[in-house]
Order: structure tokens, then sequence, then C-alpha cells
DNA sequence: TTTTAGCACTCAGAAGAATCGAGTGCTAAC
DNA sequence: GTTAGCACTCGATTCTTCTGAGTGCTAAAA
């Protein structure tokens, strides 16, 4: 479709434009190393490249910028791999030794470093824990009928809650509650417990534990995950040092729209494997029209289970943050495996 | 010192300036009910008061504004109590409502709450944990040697952990080893579980627990608590809507310093009895110069254990924050003593 | 002695005018 | 098909003017 000069000046528009954030004219591209021709041929093609839709012209005498079909066809087809420096792969190997003893450190920890590297916001939604099953319960009383529930997952989570027992509830028949389900329920997603206990257990449980009617709704409370996914997110202010971002206004709407997360865990819960790129208007929100999103899953036995996602400006250095964010995906996949002991 | 008529103008020029944000003039006093005296008297005394160092003026043909002394002045001298309305009452206490099952829960929350009543920057800092008592202790196993340890507090904290066992311990020891801890550390302040293993119980656990030197590096790793408080902030980017901050640079350094939260942390440390008003570069920070920080703690067992803060201009409706603050810190004491159902 | 009216003066900020220059589109020659 | 040349456009910058809120000072009134 684009003839190979064509493509050649999209992307070194896009390329200058990246770090410039300004509009790219016909002279500056024609003193360009790989560019041999003259700014009036530039100029030609430039017309024709706008009037496809890849180029904008912010008014009459400026140069041109890229539109969003323009980033898209240099996402899909020009983009080259972007090469370490030594520097950088040292750096990055370093910052990864750190050890973390759960699995919300490692979140916290690649979601700071994340944004440190790439100087742009960004996020790790933590996994749906409602597959993990359980591992371990226990009721542990403080103080007259206060307690504090402890749920402990296969993958070493802990889940607490502190509760009041119901009234007229010796120890001795918690007792014999907790041991109950941790005989019957040991291994079951956490999802499913509560459901296994009414259709299978009920019955059973009514024999076992006097007083079954009190309990009930302390089970009920103490069995309720809710599996929502944990959103990280870091280096917002970062954004502030961007040209696009110079203006309060801008800067609020983003960090509201950051406030209110579900918006963005809906953004990146679509879990497809692989390395996805949403350009501007694709994510289908007003207030970051101007940004892309990068996102990629990591791994858990094999199963995507989270996502790792970076927002930055549309003009943003796609090659290295598509590389960086694969790294870091792939490299969070094996920490997690680490830390849960798994080959 | 100060005449009732100067109070009174340098009361009337806060009052103006806390809502206006601009220089109050002459003319614009001398219009207000409660001042009788003409325009050029005002500017007589405004003079003087300039002279004295309660008012500045940001250019010869414009009006004065209050200095940090003028600030000071007011608070210390010129506040009246503010009065809620009744609608203020009624959604106070609505929203104080909700139960909550966990420490960290009332904080965050309260957090959340005192920035939206207020449009400020909010603050809670945890109370310091390290004088909570070890209640139970447990090592759950998942796979291999990877346990998880748990560490609940006389409070309903819950510690958790993730470690690796070591070598050659049989999980029979491992018991030996919890009970142990649990039999003999029951009710100790959280941070003297350390010493008093070596200082009292070693060569009893030598005797008790076969392969204690394996053991020993492990028992360092579990009971090391990091008694840091944890703080808590809450409505960073409401302080965008102030014409204080509509530059970039100034909300950048201001989350920057957010960011750094052990500045923070040590702002909002020292822990008087009552409600503290740090008015601009009181805080000796250059990049709050024009923030004022109102502080109180709240209570635990009559003690104060953590601090609740709201970072705003120092032009801000001193009364009304302090009112506001000094509420929530009480609620906050009482609702802690709730949840941990003492009297 | 204190208060006030009157008036000249100041100065930041808004509004307007002039200028600059990067960049364009078009035409005509190569 | 490519390029040099040139008139034209228009945002940004700078300079200028204008405006008005607000002051300080003086002299008269209370």
């Amino acid at each position: 479709m684009l003839t190979k000069r064509q493509q050649l000046i999209l992307w070194s528009i896009i390329d200058d434009y990246i770090v410039s954030a300004e509009p790219v004219g016909s002279r500056t591209l024609s003193k360009k190393e790989d560019i041999q021709f003259s700014a009036a041929t530039i100029r030609n093609e430039m017309a024709d490249l706008e009037e496809m839709g890849f180029l904008e012209q912010p008014h009459t005498s400026a140069g041109r910028i890229p539109s969003q079909k323009g980033y898209r066809f240099y996402v899909d087809h020009l983009l080259k791999p972007y090469m370490w420096t030594q520097q950088e792969v040292i750096l990055l190997h370093e910052l990864h030794q750190q050890k973390v003893d759960r699995a919300e450190k490692v979140f916290e920890h690649a979601s700071i470093l994340l944004s440190r590297f790439t100087n742009y916001m960004t996020f790790v939604l933590g996994p749906k824990m409602s597959e993990s099953k359980l591992r371990h319960f226990q009721v542990i009383p403080l103080l007259d009928r206060t307690v504090v529930s402890i749920l402990v997952t296969d993958q070493g989570d802990v889940h607490q809650q502190r509760l009041t027992m119901p009234e007229g509830i010796s120890s001795d028949v918690m007792g014999k509650l907790v041991n109950f389900i941790n005989h019957h329920l040991s291994g079951m997603p956490l999802q499913n417990l509560k459901k296994a206990i009414e259709n299978e257990l009920k019955d059973e449980l009514i024999l076992y534990v006097e007083r079954y009617d009190r309990v009930s709704h302390f089970l009920d409370q103490v069995l309720f995950m809710n599996a929502q996914e944990k959103l990280f997110t870091s280096g917002a202010n970062r954004m502030m040092d961007l040209p696009e971002f110079r203006d309060v206004d801008k800067v609020k709407s983003l960090l509201d729209l950051i406030e209110e997360s579900d918006v963005l865990v809906k953004l990146l819960e679509p879990r497809e494997i692989g390395v996805q790129v949403k350009i501007g208007y694709e994510n289908h929100i007003d207030e970051i029209r101007d940004c892309s999103i990068i996102t990629t899953s990591y791994l858990f036995n094999g199963e995507p289970v989270g996502t790792i996602g970076i927002l930055g400006p549309t003009r943003m250095d796609y090659g290295k943050i598509i590389g960086l964010v694969d790294f870091f995906a792939k490299d969070f996949s094996k920490q997690l495996m680490n830390l849960y002991e798994i080959e």
C-alpha cells in the first residue's frame, strides 16, 4: 500500500517526533542521513501521506505529526526491535536480583521498577486469586468474642479477617468447625468453598456442629473471598515531565482516572498472550486519547493470570517499551514460579 | 500588641483571602458590614500591619495578603470555632457508620474520607505496632520446603511471611519449635521477641529442638518485624483544583515529595496531644513553603499512637480544618477501641 | 489627634500590533 | 519523476499600549 519511500518518510517522522514532540518539517527530514531526496519531494510525499491519513498537520504552516493511524502502521510494520545497551542489561539484571517474600511485593516492586525504567506510568494487575485453593484455615481468638480468621491458599497467600463470633458458640464448637473445614475443604478452589458447603456439606455439618443456624452467617463472612485483583500503579508523577502534560487540567484528569481504578482494571483485563499495543483512542477513553497503553500478560503455570501495562504518550518509543514490557513479564513469570517453587 | 481595630482588619483580610486567593484591597474591606471606617483609614492600618510583618504586598499597586506571621497570629488569637452545618454533621455521621474489619482499613478509609471532606491532601500515619504483643504463631507448609509463617498480634494484626525451611529440619521439629514459641513467647511485645530468645530461651531451645544451629537463622527471619508505621495518603489530585497549584512544576514537586514518604513520616512523627498547626515554612520544607500542615494524634488506650494530618495551602480555612481533624481523631480513637473491643 | 476625602502615581495583566520564521503548496525548469 | 524557487500562511514571540485596582500622601474636617 505504501511505497518504500513513503514508509521511510513515515518512519523518519515518527522517529523524530518521538524524541522532539515537535511537528517535523520537510527540511529537517531532508537533512537526515538515510534520506537522499530533496525537501520538495518529501513535501509531496507528506501531502500524500496526510491525504491517506497517516499524518496530521496542527496548522498550515507547521510540520507534520503522526496520526493514530500513522502510529498503528508504525507499530505493525515499521518497528525495529530495540537493542538494549550493555548498561541497560546490567542494570536490569541487578535490579531484578532483589528478593521478595510475598507475591504482592513482587507486583509492587515490578511496577516501581518498570516506571523508573520507562519514565512512564506503569500498572501491574495482580492475578485473579479465585483460582487458588484452600490450604489451611484457622480461627484465632483475641478478646471476648473477637477472632481473627486466617485462610492460607496453596500459593501461600494469606487472607485475614477480623470477626465477631456468633453468640452462644463455644470455642469447642468453633474448633470442631475449623477441623471440619480443613478436613473437607482443603485443596478446593476458594471460589467454590461457599457452594460446596451449601450443596454438599451442609447436612453433615448440621449433625456435626451444634447450633448450625448461628454459625452459618459466620461461615458466609469467613469464606467470602473478594477475588478482585489488586492493581498496583506507579510513576504517575513522571508523566508530568512530558511536554504533553504541561497542563494541570490534563494531569488532573489523568490522575482522577487512575483513582477510579475500575476503569483501568477493565482496560487491562483481556488477557491475550503476547504484547498488546493500544494507541490513542483505541482505548476508548477520552482522557487518554493521546496516550498509548502497552500491555502483556504474565504467566503462571503456563496460563496468563495477570497483566503488566504501561501508559505513556502516543509519542513513545514503542520498540523499547514493548521490549521492556515483554522482558519484565517473562522475568516476572519466572519470579512467581520461583516464589511458589514450581519448576 | 495589636489594637482591636488592627486585629479586625487582619482578621477580615485573611477571612477574605481564604476564599478568594486574591490580594485584598482597602476598598473591598471598607465595604464589609462590620467595618465602619473609611478606606483611607484602613490603608493606614494596613501600612502599619505590613510594617509589623503581618501582611505582605505582592507589588505596590496590589492589595495585601497575609504573611506567615499573619496566619500565625490568626491561628493563635483570632480563630473562631467553626460551626458545623446540620448537613455536614449528618453526612459526617453517615459516612462514619461503615464497618471495617482490619485496622489498616480504618486508616485507609479515614484518609479518603477526610480528603473528600476538606478537598485537601490527607495523611494517616498508622500506629507503631511494635507495642503489640504476640498472640499466636504458626508455620504452614506449602510445597517442598516452602512455608508461610503467620504471626498474630493481640490487636488482631496478622503478619505473614513466605520462607524456605532450613534443610534437614523435619516437620516434627518445626512443630516443636512452633509450640515452644507459642508457649514461651505469647503475650510478649513483638519487638522483644528476638532479644528474649537470645538472652533467656536459647539454652533451653537448644536442648529442646534438635539442630538448633540450622533453625536459628530461620527464627531470625520469622521474628524480624519491621515495625515501621504505614502511611496512607489520599486526595493529592484535589490539590490541583487550587489556584496556587495551577503550575505543573509545583504539583510535581509536591507529588515527588509524597513519594519520598519518609520526609512526611518525619513531619508527622512528633506526637504531642492536641491539634498542631504548622504554617508555611514552619515545616522547614521548601516545596511546601506555602502550604500548612495540620496534625493531631489519635489515641489508643489513652496513649497517642499515630497521627492524622492535612496538607493544604497556607490560605486554608483553619477553623474548619482544625475542627474536622480533631473530630476525626477522636472518632478514630473510638473506632480503634471498638475494633479491639476495649472499653 | 484622628479620620477622611481627594488626587496623583504605580504597576501587573489584558489586549492589540508588529515582527519573525519555520514550513507549506505550487509552478516551472531540469 | 525530481527539484529549485518563490509567494504565502500562521503560530509564536516580542513590544506597546491601555486599563483599572489599589496605593501613599496631603490637606481639610471632625
